[in-house]
DNA sequence: ACCTGAACACCGTTCAAGT
DNA sequence: ACCTGAACACCGTTCAAGT
């Protein structure tokens, strides 16, 4: 068990690496995110060490800071793997509303697909954030070429990828965690509601309703706050500069 | 340093306790969940060990065993102390979405007021919640006198908290981690979407905008559709069932 | 009942030695 | 340039000994 490599754990056998530069290249900084994604899935969040990681590879623990800055460096670029498959393609040809729908959805699947890296991906702040700046970039143009003023563009793309984050968190969280058995007598409305939840939704995962009931409430009010600008009197809501939104200049 | 209590440390001066039982009571779980939030407030998430809170308590490591079962029940003790902190009194007074709104801000105020404990509650699933199961019950029951389907009460209530618990993760986040400088080119609708907030927004903090905006929005979607359902027409957008809305009936 | 002290099985990270 | 192997300074948790 406390043998590095062995024939019992389900990797390939092959003779130990000796000491020195290995003739053939065995790391990169992708290999080794793209082992830490998979590792993840495995072994949950808990079970995701250094260690774990450098066994996968078939490496010591210290060859991976070669390539790495350290643990956070391989989440960031696990975030990487991740916020790639994130489908910004819609603000390319549909309105705004719908394609940040589609966005919305298409961002939760990206978590959705690797549970265990939702609390890591959520906790950890970004470094580095070239890939994840373009998303935002293409977001960005679109919304203002929609006609959003330019200054209250950000702050709404923001709410709504809390929103997103904070459902994604949700959905990870075991399904029974406010389950009252045993305690309706104690909190009888939500036991209640709890009971007529179960009976509508049947199968489909409780968090998937409140992801759906919320992004749409969302988009509604936001779809209202849009109507309210583009009528004209578009003085803003929020912020004390009180700025006049400024006709869309860019892109 | 090693030293486990010492005069240096900012810590009162005192006899080193021996073997045995203390004639005095030194720990309870209430006080191991102060000194815990309090612990976490100074030195973050990361400085939070079970050896730095026993040494605050002036006690061995292995003393806190007697009281908690380990580092997850002690966070489970300081999300107690945080959501006692939650206030949902304006259920009892105001119609449900002013309610709503104010418990939306409370929620806020009692994360924001001790910021390393967010990413660590967000992430840690929710054990023994049983104060949190009363205060569900509190929103339930008024989101039912109100008129709200009681099948959809919960989804609701979770698409509104999910929405808080993401924008305090964005709101804990560094900054400036989205900051272009010297990417402008890259990514010019973001650097200029950036430039304008700024000059927007002042001094606040960024993640007030985007909470203020996205509170709003969500509870403009809910008011149209509470608007739909009290309008008579009330069959259930979500869920396969299709179960006709149930007049209120408990509470 | 509830503390100390010692021990266990881990961590992440650094760095010299080796090719 | 990039691996191994040894070492360092930690972790969280268990448990016998002691009062």
């Amino acid at each position: 068990m406390n043998v590095p490599q062995g024939k019992s754990n389900g990797e390939i056998d092959r003779p130990a690496r000796r000491v020195g530069r290995p003739t053939t290249t065995v790391l990169t900084r992708s290999l080794i995110a793209e082992a830490a994604l998979r590792l993840l899935d495995e072994s949950g969040a808990d079970g995701f060490t250094m260690s774990r990681l450098a066994q996968a590879l078939r490496v010591r623990p210290s060859a991976l800071y070669n390539h790495v800055d350290g643990k956070e460096d391989v989440i960031a670029g696990v975030r990487e793997l991740i916020s790639d498959r994130i489908d910004v393609s819609a603000f390319a040809t549909e309105p705004w509303d719908k394609a940040m729908q589609q966005w919305a959805y298409s961002y939760r699947v990206a978590f959705a697909t690797h549970p265990p890296t939702i609390a890591l991906l959520a906790t950890l702040p970004v470094r580095g954030a070239r890939r994840t700046l373009r998303m935002y970039d293409t977001v960005v143009a679109a919304m203002v070429r929609a006609g959003w003023p330019e200054e209250e563009v950000l702050s709404t793309i923001v709410a709504v990828e809390s929103f997103i984050l904070g459902s994604a968190l949700d959905a990870v969280a075991p399904g029974d965690m406010f389950d009252p058995a045993g305690e309706e007598a104690r909190v009888p409305s939500f036991a209640s509601a709890y009971a007529a939840r179960a009976a509508a939704i049947g199968a489909t995962p409780p968090a998937d309703g409140a992801f759906a009931i919320g992004l749409h409430a969302i988009l509604d009010g936001l779809r209202a706050r849009f109507g309210e600008i583009t009528a004209g009197h578009s003085e803003g809501r929020f912020g004390p500069g009180g700025k006049a939104a400024k006709a869309p200049t860019s892109a």
